[in-house]
RNA sequence: GCGGGUGUGGUGGAAUUGGUAGACACGCUAGACUUAGGAUCUAGUGCCGCGAGGCGUGGGGGUUCGAGUCCCUCCACCCGCACCA
């Protein structure tokens, strides 16, 4: 919908009730709350459900109307400031807004209803205006007995709550500003003098002007007033959800058939069993039905059935799909139940989720409500479906720029290189009735700064070069400025030959069909961001931000003559953004170019070893160079004059400690989820064996089956090479040997009053005291001591050594 | 406005319980080799300083022998919700 129609079709958009089946998700509502103490997700995933839930708790009731047996119930979340409530709002949209408006008042209702119906959600949301209008009714406060007027407002909403509120201006900003607005009373019912710094919406301070709360705590007085409440009749306390049923009907094609029936007198019956699976009828018109129905209310053949029943004619929504597809996944054939109950009860629910944060509050919320109903019909073993979860962050695009020239460029650098060059012009000069950008009176010489349109013009009349009054006429073109931005003596030149009277205008001819585009490091450092414009550029013919010039000018035919201002070095350099991939921004990176260029071992590695998992980070076409780089030492670890070749020796003592310190930092780094790191591990482990020109089997084998999760593909080869029969991903996993990680000398930083002064060698079974002996005579650290006592001297064993002196 | 999160070199990031900040990689600089190629190899690379040394994890303050990490406070950016009574 765009400008109230279809953005496809252009049709208007009208809004319409319609019958739709709902999901009561609301009775799950505390369950979805209470519960997600019990998985493992993301703090800001369930702060973003528990706020979606928006659990509150209140009371609920009734205020009388003053002349009519109408009673209008409101919600509030705080009961005790009902003394404090001095007037009554009602949305628009409320039922009752109609039979109370008296007829003086009838007019403002009127203009205010018209005036509320216009505004779209978003005016609402973006503008907050104070307005409302008074219905001339009004209501009794059941506490003050006060008649208190009825007004309606925009602010109240008629999908929250009962619709109506009783307003109290003096704890509640909203309530405040309207009355403040529109002149109603505002009584001060709670003094937090007690709580400096505390603002409205806390609830703390101390209960005045009502009565039997008086001197109360506000805790205190909400629990006194909901029992009076309910003593009296008027009300009780209760729970409020922001969280609403969902509508689980769609007038589409595409989306599961509900299995309902609808009996001569339009009551809903189920299919029976026998009829299910309920599918799709195959059909070539997908048209919307009549009066907004679903296009399968088309197909009467399949709508009306033999008995006179008739079928429901709407889809389900994708969340149907999407809210239970794992655990048909535990059972996948099985043609009589989604999952049988051994699958169930064998794969109980799914450990690990990893998705995009996108889906916070639709599809986990649905997956979560779909499992509890299945749950307590006792056809899952579990109460939650997804134990953990961790959200995955969203490969960006970095974007490239390019900066043309506008108009105003070339004046103002016109402007300074004249000044540079110590030539003297008078800006802006009056000659022959107009106005030419420069001038130099004594040698009669203007000069005019032109490009695009205008030069073209300029052109085209063939103004003579001279005037009447013996004026001469120098034509420059805003292209020439930037050409010869950094060789600007060319441009001297001829104002100098200008000067002496020869003037030559020929080689503008074509000037003005060039672009001119200026080099971003040229941009930041004249400054002239406000004179040009940023635009993308296709980031596959920029190369570590030094843009292929002759690339960008075929690249669209606008740019076929693009002129370009470039650094001293020559080179044009882009600006850079990191945003969404998109098309229209030309920062797309197709991963298949990617995969063809280095392999999918290597782009799979380079994925992990951009950043943290949950970390949305850009993809930065150059760091892959990294990871091949990587990949390729590893592969000649295998081999010798290109020949592969292993040697069956038995390794060192440092080749083990490579090999176990690298498996045991990789399965560590897995269990947390650290792709990057175990990346960074590898890396390492190939630059240590590479110097120590390692290529035993004892060492390779099993460093071979540790990579194997990361590059599934090269490993899988080298595997075959080494001469083992199976697959390398059934091999067994290794697992790191401490004994090989032990040392017999640790090297411990010594530090000076917590600054590290010198590293020294110490046996790694040196006890305290002979570590506090050796640390201050280590070389390097005498020096520091001189003139100072030792106050006190700090060991960590196998960490290090902190002396304090004074 | 409310809620959640993040701030570390030129860049992506590492530092797992308070213990050598900057691992690993990109980029950059210099050199080697070379059919000069966006290949490969070697060395260097937080900042300031000739040096000794000083400074340094968004700013300020605190706790501690020791703080990127803990506490207080301020700032910036990102995400979610948004008149929720």
């Amino acid at each position: 919908v765009k400008d109230g129609v279809s953005e496809r079709g252009g049709y208007p958009v009208v809004q319409k009730a319609m019958p739709q089946w709902n999901l009561r998700i609301t009775a799950y509502a505390d369950r979805l709350l209470y519960d997600l103490e019990t998985i493992e997700w993301s703090n800001a995933l369930k702060t973003m459900q528990s706020n979606w839930i928006g659990r509150s708790t209140g009371a609920q009731l009734f205020f009388e109307v003053d002349g009519h047996d109408e009673k209008i119930e409101i919600y509030t979340t705080r009961p005790d400031t009902i003394f404090g409530a001095t007037y009554m709002v009602l949305a628009p949209e409320h039922e009752l807004v109609t039979k109370l408006t008296t007829a003086e008042q009838q007019k403002d209702i009127d203009d205010y209803l018209a005036y509320s119906q216009a505004r779209s959600e978003i005016d609402r949301m973006s503008d907050k205006q104070v307005t409302g209008a008074f219905t001339g009714a009004y209501a009794i406060n059941p506490f003050t007995d006060k008649k208190i007027p009825i007004w309606i407002a925009e602010y109240v909403l008629i999908s929250y709550g009962t619709g109506a509120i009783m307003a109290v201006p003096s704890d509640d900003e909203r309530d405040q500003r309207f009355a403040k607005k529109f002149g109603l009373e505002i009584i001060p019912v709670v003094d937090k003098s007690d709580y400096p710094g505390a603002t409205l919406d806390d609830k703390v301070g101390k209960i005045i002007n009502s009565d039997f709360l008086n001197g109360m705590e506000v805790k205190e007085a909400i629990l006194a007033m909901n029992e009076k409440i309910e003593e009296m009749g008027i009300g009780t306390a209760k729970v409020n959800y922001k969280l609403r049923d969902a509508g689980f009907s769609r007038q589409r094609y595409w989306g599961e058939p509900f299995p309902i029936v609808y009996d001569e007198n339009g009551f809903a019956e189920t299919l029976a069993v026998e009829d299910l699976p309920l599918e799709l009828p195959e059909t070539e018109d997908f048209k919307p039905g009549k009066g907004g129905k679903s296009p399968l209310s088309r197909l009467e053949d399949w709508v009306n059935l033999e008995n006179g029943y008739t079928r429901e004619t709407d889809t389900m929504p994708a969340v149907a799909g999407s809210s239970w597809y794992y655990l048909r996944y535990m059972n996948p054939n099985n043609p009589d139940t989604f999952a049988s109950p051994a699958a169930v009860t064998y794969w109980q629910d799914v450990d690990l989720y990893v998705g995009g944060a996108e889906h916070a509050v639709a599809h986990l919320m649905y997956a979560r409500f779909w499992h509890k109903f299945l749950y307590d019909m006792g056809l899952v073993p579990t109460n939650e479906p997804f134990k953990k979860l961790v959200n995955q962050g969203m490969i960006q695009g970095r974007s490239n720029f390019v900066y043309r020239a506008n108009e105003q460029f070339a004046e103002k650098s016109f402007k300074e290189k004249l000044k540079e060059y110590k030539i003297d012009v008078q800006t802006e000069y009056p000659i022959a009735g107009g106005y030419v950008d420069f001038a130099m009176p004594e040698h009669k010489l203007a000069i005019e700064i032109k490009s695009g349109s205008d030069l073209q013009r300029y052109l085209e009349q063939r103004k003579p070069a001279y005037d009447e009054a013996g004026w001469k006429l120098l034509v420059i073109s805003t292209q020439e400025v930037g050409n010869y931005y950094f060789n600007f003596d060319i441009i001297i030149k001829r104002i100098n030959r200008a000067i002496e009277g020869t003037i030559d205008n020929s080689h503008l001819e074509e000037d003005y069909t060039h672009p001119l585009f200026i080099s971003y490091d040229v941009v930041q450092e004249k400054n002239l961001a406000e004179l040009t414009t940023a635009l993308h550029v296709d980031v596959n013919i920029v190369n570590n931000d030094v843009l292929d010039m002759e690339a960008f000018q075929n690249w669209r035919p606008d740019y076929k003559n693009a002129y370009f201002v470039t650094n001293k070095a020559g080179s044009y350099i882009c600006g850079h953004a990191v945003e969404k991939m998109s098309k229209s921004k030309y920062n797309v990176v197709n991963p298949d170019f990617m995969v063809a260029q280095y392999g999918a071992d290597v782009f799979r590695m380079y994925e992990m070893f951009l950043g943290p998992i949950e970390a949305s980070k850009p993809w930065d076409t150059l760091g892959i160079n990294g990871v091949s780089k990587f990949m390729r030492r590893f592969w000649d670890l295998f081999f010798t004059n290109e020949q592969f070749s292993v040697s069956e020796d038995a390794p060192t003592k440092a080749e083990l400690k490579v090999l176990h310190a690298t498996i045991k930092k990789v399965n560590e780094d897995i269990e947390r989820f650290s792709f990057n790191t175990c990346v960074s591990a590898f890396m390492e482990a190939t630059n240590d064996l590479r110097k120590m020109k390692c290529n035993k089997r004892a060492i390779l084998a099993p460093l071979t089956i540790l990579l194997a999760p990361f590059a599934p593909y090269t490993t899988e080869e080298l595997w075959h090479r080494l001469g083992e029969a199976g697959s390398v991903h059934h091999a067994n996993y290794p697992i790191h040997d401490e004994s090989y990680l032990k040392e017999d000398e640790i090297e411990y930083p010594i530090s000076i009053n917590g600054k590290k002064r010198a590293t020294a060698m110490f046996p790694s079974d040196a006890s305290k005291d002979e570590i506090e002996k050796a640390a201050l005579e280590v070389e390097g650290i005498q020096k520091w001591l001189e003139g100072k006592t030792v106050r006190k001297i700090i060991v960590v064993p196998k960490r290090m050594v902190n002396v304090v002196v004074g």
